[in-house]
DNA sequence: GTGGTCTAGACCACA
DNA sequence: GTGGTCTAGACCACC
């Protein structure tokens, strides 16, 4: 488990590494269980405040990826299959939805909007 | 043109803006040299600050979707169709990126993210 | 709406502020649409850190009971009656489930704990 | 005497075990007198360290409900009946006087509070 | 060692 | 003016 934060990115760090846990919690790369670095080590090594970390493992326990165990450590939620399943398909969901939207507004046909996620994929 | 603000939505309210003449201009909706309503009428009907208007309006400007003209109003700013298709271009292309990118981590195959893209079509 | 936090309890100052929040908007004494007062207004007045405060707020945000617009402040959040009568069940449920099964434990009948409430009320 | 945990639980697991003896001492269903098993089995048993044991039952003697001989064990203290029964006085009037206030913030009658306890018991 | 909470003070974007 | 984010550094409880 490789994270990585971009501070040039307008999007909040916390959300960054939140979006890589829970895409790897999502896609099977985490198991259930799997145990996370402490939060004083992923601080350290990628440069940013435990506050940092800890908004991100935070949000990530609230919405069910993460369990934290006050004094051993922070883990990989148990998640149902059919559930992750649900959850995947309900965040590619709103994503392909706004990008569908955004083409029509901009005028462009779905076979050129086909053919241009074929081509980047 | 018939213009909306969500103010319950987490993108600032000049941004909304932003996005939705932009899209008209790129699709040509609004056509070059066409007048916009004037800041305190939009201000007024959409019941948002016209600081927020005039924030939306000059990033237009700024990135030369408007033309603004002292005393007389804004305006549609003249486009290149060949500069106009490489902004539909560009916009679309980041926009796919980020979906592809996103389908990835997600462990998502790029037939099933075709096929979510020619329904929801 | 007179908000106090006792910092010898042993609950988080946020978690109070939390529950305080939570209590009146669930029983109307904060009305949908009612702005709160400024961050750095309440935690002024109750001494306590802005993100303090904002841990609070944050979580009230997340669990649907506030509204926040960046630049212009706090709103409780529009709430549906049957929804709202929902929520005061579940919480009202867990903490007499709390109650019941920690009397049974100790060995206390029905009458007596029915009476100590009839009492306490 | 049946003893468990849950790990995911936000209560500290010393908490857990010690709710657990000091209950079964207040009901009766631990006597005085009667040998607890050894930390070392607890421990095992129940997949947590003899650390968090020891604390529990520091905790459980610091507040008179063990005794421990060093070299023999530990044994559940003698206590007198009317201190029994007030200290099961005390812990249920806590717990009854937290629900009161919480049904008053919620805007809950007595009659229908009443009547979810006759209903869960 | 771990995570949980809090403080003080700073900077930014938005209205 | 508002909220949103981040830092550095501290103390506590738990394992």
């Amino acid at each position: 488990m490789k994270l990585s934060v971009n501070p040039n990115d307008k999007t909040p760090i916390y959300r960054q590494l939140y979006e890589q846990i829970a895409s790897e919690v999502l896609s099977g790369t985490l198991s259930p269980g799997a145990p996370l670095p402490p939060i004083r080590t992923v601080s350290r090594e990628l440069g940013v405040s435990m506050i940092t970390v800890r908004s991100a493992w935070e949000a990530l326990e609230h919405d069910g990826y993460l369990l934290t165990r006050a004094g051993s450590g922070c883990f990989v939620a148990p998640i149902n299959e059919t559930h992750r399943q649900s959850k995947v398909d309900e965040r590619l969901s709103a994503a392909v939805g706004a990008l569908v939207s955004d083409a029509k507004a901009l005028g462009v046909d779905k076979e050129t909007l086909l053919s241009m996620i074929e081509e980047r994929f």
